[in-house]
DNA sequence: ATTGACAACATACCCGGTAGTATGTTCCTC
DNA sequence: GAGGAACATACTACCGGGTATGTTGTCAAT
């Protein structure tokens, strides 16, 4: 709120600790990450990380948030575009796949963070903000779930529930958190064509028929 | 070795100590699960532990070998037999899902395992076991790829990299594991049910066409 | 029946790592 | 030059992996 603070000083000293909190828990995973090593990872000390955070689950949560951020951003503006289901539907998967190769270490984090509430092993007040950042999830998952459940009605898609069809979608286009890692000087066309595959299958899984599916 | 000790009460033991492993592991995940935590769910200490495992990272590789040989033991026969390729495809998707539901903690492990080794962040030994564990692994994903790759050479899937296919295929059956969770007096039914649709999705995602795929 | 030996644990302890805190230090701004 | 932001340093408390040692029951040979 002070005028005095230049916000994008701030605000870079933010990013640059929550990309590198992203790197570290992407790395090792949250509990095996010490708030030294994110700090190491930024040639600084605990000091820096605490005082912008007041504990590394916070930080954990501000690295989840960010990563969600990140997808609505990405998906929100091709759901409001008037468009075809399918054609609609196949930019929203391709976009939510790259998004997850893009974005990767934030969204292992939003990953791992779904895990820890089903877990529910934390204190009450990192379970009010993990249910907060989850029904954030809820949301966005119900971007996709609206239009699934159009094509079903329009006879383009099918499945029986639609609760697991959406599962079924978002773990194909998710997978390359799991399998994919980027290289240094790796082409773009690479990542282009793995979403390409992974967005593929998913949209047949869903039971689109053979004729509608294009490369996007 | 000895005569004298009776063979079952030993595995019997190791087999409780197992399982209540897999749950915990389960639970909490590999890092913050502690072996008192495992020990306690027994109603036991350390010192049974430590009876029988070295180490953490002992019992759980254990644990990681045990929930792959189930596989092995549930697929290997259907990839024994002569059925046409897509049948032989169906009954092994379908029964590998119904594994992952079956088995949970122990396949939960598996995939924390694999997790692990990809992170690195193990002392060499430990990697030496991993490696080899990923290699059984391997093993197994290679008894699908040999039948998907068929299948494509029959003309009855397309996919472009098999690697990929494979991995999104897996992704799919193994997608229970995260996002379902068995309850106490279950309709076995319900679990059957969930199979099902995992199986259709990925034979789907695979390209297979929709006259060819039926419950099994 | 006695005893020795060992398996199968339990108990007690050590020690390294880590989350969090309390306190310095530096620089920047007003 | 005063005050606060943005850190670094130093310290505490605790948890958890691993070990060393104690205890109990069981079996085998005598």
């Amino acid at each position: 709120m002070s005028a005095s603070v230049p916000a994008n000083t701030v605000r870079s000293a933010q990013e640059d600790i929550l990309n590198a909190a992203a790197q570290c828990f992407m790395d090792r995973g949250y509990a095996a990450t010490s708030i030294d090593d994110v700090a190491r990872s930024l040639g600084a000390t605990k000091g820096r990380i605490y005082h912008h955070y007041r504990s590394k689950a916070d930080l954990f949560f501000d690295v989840y948030r960010h990563g969600m951020q990140m997808n609505f951003d990405i998906v929100a503006p091709i759901a409001e575009q008037s468009l075809p289901t399918i054609d609609k539907l196949q930019r929203m998967t391709k976009e939510h796949c790259l998004a997850m190769i893009r974005t990767q270490p934030f969204q292992r984090c939003v990953w791992e963070g779904v895990e820890m509430l089903k877990r529910g092993a934390t204190t009450p007040e990192q379970r009010d903000v993990l249910i907060e950042l989850q029904a954030m999830r809820d949301n966005y998952a119900d971007i996709f779930r609206a239009v699934i459940e159009q094509a079903k009605a329009e006879g383009t898609a099918q499945f029986e529930s639609s609760s697991i069809a959406l599962q079924l979608m978002f773990m194909s286009l998710n997978s390359p958190l799991f399998w994919f890692r980027r290289r240094d000087g790796q082409d773009n066309d690479i990542v282009d064509e793995i979403a390409n595959q992974c967005a593929i299958f998913a949209l047949r899984g869903l039971g689109l028929k053979e004729e509608l599916i294009t490369d996007v």
